[in-house]
DNA sequence: TGGCATACCTAGTTGACTTAGGTATTGGAA
DNA sequence: TTCCAATACCTAAGTCAACTAGGTATGCCA
């Protein structure tokens, strides 16, 4: 079971990145997270359509009802904005990745105790 | 400027890393964390001490004050408790990591299972 | 004495997951 | 037909933690 707040974290760059591959409604989004997480995030609807809804006033996300196969189903799909976004959230992932790596690997190599490496120029 | 949620989903990972580099206060950690961000996260004192207590009373910090300086500080070090903890936080990010690394890496190699209509070159 | 950096802390607001429901369709079993 | 599970969508209220916006105190220097 994931910490709350990082599945908080990952909520917003997760479901950015599944629509970035196609159109999908949230039923199958679901599932699509489980089994990227081999079934251990427990993610529920309750966690999901408010971000869905969250995504789209925020104009990242389009939706579009059908029932081409007889059940309704709300399908989302990124907007060029939501792109964007999810090009900036993963930079933001990536930036704060780096900086875990950078400690972890310290403590894997017992470089860290005294000295800190200052090498990240920013970019 | 990260995210509400992604910082918050750092801090603990981030503290408890730091932290097993050897003691440190307050103060230093803020600064540390300035350092590894290229002080681009804007941590604030307001959000560090109370993740600070929080790590205590959960037992995977110690804490002591002294005044070697002359000036008071409250030193905090890990407990093996801590240890643990940050081996379970550590694991957790690198699972959520890896299942958006698998994402991107479909995106940009445009091995996605779904075949978007548009194109993919996107400008 | 005044001002700034250092160094610690907390109350109340805000935001986001979680709990705990609700509605409705489809298809198989009894 | 009726019952049940899976599919498919949604929301209100509780809970938890960052954030805003303060507060207290020491060391150093002009």
């Amino acid at each position: 079971m994931l910490p709350r707040e990082l599945k908080a974290a990952s909520a917003k760059p997760l479901i950015l990145s599944i629509l970035a591959r196609g159109e999908g409604y949230g039923y199958q989004i679901l599932q699509d997270i489980g089994e990227l997480s081999g079934g251990a995030w427990s993610w529920s609807e309750a966690m999901l359509y408010p971000v869905l809804h969250r995504l789209k006033s925020e104009g990242l996300v389009q939706s579009r009802w059908s029932a081409e196969s007889g059940r309704r189903r709300k399908y989302y799909r990124l907007t060029d904005k939501g792109r964007e976004a999810l090009q900036i959230e993963r930079s933001h992932w990536l930036n704060v990745h780096g900086a875990l790596e950078q400690l972890w690997k310290q403590l894997d190599t017992g470089t860290g105790e005294v000295a800190v490496t200052k090498s990240a120029t920013g970019g």
